[in-house]
DNA sequence: TTTTGAGTTGTTCGA
DNA sequence: GTCGAACAACTCAAA
């Protein structure tokens, strides 16, 4: 009996996976498998490749050391084991980025060609990009009605539980190695895999999330999720988060809070599906013709936490050292970026993708584009982040930034985020303010009025 | 078709 | 220190 195919990708769990249950649905034996693109793999940093390493080997093992792995084009590859096994089916969960979605027509073609089907079902997401839609039938642009649209859209319940698939019938086929790890330095990464996310998740319905409302956005605190990373690789679908919130009985705003997350997540993948070219260019063409300057030295000590302003310098420092940068700090350094540096955020976004570990495209780009201005609900023009007022907000007593700026870790409270005026300020080597913010605010301002219309 | 109300996350200034 | 107003004009969603 040939064996049903199941092509993993952005969905490496056993548990809420509509394609394997339907996979599962044939005679045969599941034969599950992964594909190192090198046109995925190669652009990946250190932490998104250790990532992907960690959550394929304990997939392979939830999968009885089943998991077969191969290497190279999957317009070449993956017809090549169906006709190796000769199966007549290889199923998958639909990948809505543009390049999943180019894959996979090319793929769908070249099995077709060998008399093969792809089979995908289900995304990554609780509503299909594409699906929820306005009064006239075209997508939203605005987040808050389209979150409206989405909650009356309403979501399926989680396919099956893990205890429910435990009898799968593994295939077995040869299988390549894993590639090594990366050279990850100092940085340590939350453990990976779908038992690992379900723990966290857990932990976080059960504790977290009634607080998460009021310490989500507090950089120094550890009020997030975390499960960004998780959803990135689909070690647990988002059906299964908002499940278990359905029935979190006293979650109180926190609850709330999060399902609107989950909802931002939703919206800017269903905005890049009907813009695709969203994740390269400006969703608003006018920013095309904004003056910027060149990616030069000022990108490369923004990249590397050196521009004199502690929160921004903290935040890149984060980046590097974790994989992570808290949400809040993220706009920060961002506005930084785009509005002090006037650099276009498409240098800022490919940085993030590098060292993120849960960096997504539709939430990395959207999220950039909207900083910029170019993006869904724009921010308005004057809406610059002042880095020392956002700091002295969201981190009071500079925990935060004493946490990864090692030259101001002697400063005590909120001094860490003005060393200027502190006659200690600079003794540990911190660098000197690299701009004026209120001159480069004046000066972003100018350049947006030059590109209205 | 026209109209109306609303739009994630801010900052600065002056009273 | 605290507070409210001003900061433009535009696009979008829905009635």
């Amino acid at each position: 009996m040939p064996p049903q195919l199941l092509w993993f990708r952005r969905d490496l769990r056993l548990s809420d996976h509509p394609a394997l249950l339907a996979a599962i649905e044939g005679d045969g034996p599941v034969l599950p498998f992964f594909v190192i693109d090198p046109k995925l793999w190669d652009p990946a940093g250190p932490p998104r490749q250790a990532w992907l390493i960690r959550s394929l080997t304990a997939l392979a093992q939830d999968c009885d050391g089943r998991l077969v792995i191969r290497y190279g084009d999957p317009v070449d590859v993956v017809p090549a084991l169906a006709a190796e096994l000769k199966a007549d089916t290889v199923f998958a969960t639909a990948d809505c980025g543009p390049y999943g979605r180019t894959r996979d027509a090319a793929v769908a073609d070249a099995l077709t060609q060998i008399d093969v089907r792809l089979e995908r079902i289900g995304t990554p997401y609780a509503v299909g990009p594409g699906t929820v839609l306005n009064g006239s039938g075209d997508p939203y642009k605005v987040f808050t009605p389209f979150s409206r649209a989405w909650r009356e859209h309403g979501w399926p319940a989680p396919a099956a539980s893990l205890k429910a698939v435990e009898t799968v019938r593994w295939a077995k086929a040869d299988s390549e190695k894993l590639p090594g790890e990366p050279d990850l330095g100092a940085m340590q990464l939350p453990p990976a895999g779908e038992a690992a996310a379900l723990e966290r998740w857990h932990e976080f319905l059960e504790d977290d999330v009634n607080d998460y409302a009021e310490r989500r956005d507090q950089p120094g605190v550890d009020g997030t999720s975390g499960l960004s990373v998780h959803l990135k690789y689909g070690e647990v679908h988002p059906r299964t988060l908002l499940a278990g919130l359905a029935r979190k009985r006293s979650g109180g705003t926190g609850v709330e809070t999060f399902r609107g997350e989950l909802c931002w997540r939703e919206f800017y993948a269903d905005v890049l599906w009907h813009k695709p070219a969203s994740a390269r260019e400006y969703l608003r063409s006018e920013f095309a013709r904004m003056r910027y300057e060149p990616a030069g030295d000022r990108f490369e000590a923004w990249c590397q936490g050196r521009t004199g302003f502690p929160i921004v310098d903290a935040g890149m420092r984060q980046l590097q050292a974790e994989g992570w940068i808290h949400n809040r700090v993220r706009m920060i350094v961002a506005s930084f970026l785009v509005k002090d540096l006037h650099v276009e955020w498409q240098h800022g976004a490919r940085w993030f993708m590098r060292w993120l570990r849960d960096g997504d495209l539709a939430s990395n780009q959207h999220g950039w584009q909207w900083v910029a201005g170019s993006g869904t609900d724009a921010a308005p023009y004057f809406r610059v982040f002042n880095p020392i007022t956002q700091g002295l907000k969201f981190d009071p007593d500079g925990v935060y930034v004493r946490r990864y700026v090692a030259e101001l870790s002697d400063l005590p409270g909120a001094a860490a985020h003005e060393p200027w005026k502190h006659p200690d300020g600079y003794a540990g080597g911190y660098p000197e303010r690299m701009v004026d913010h209120a001159a480069e605010r004046l000066d972003a301002l100018a350049r947006y009025q030059e590109i209205k219309k």
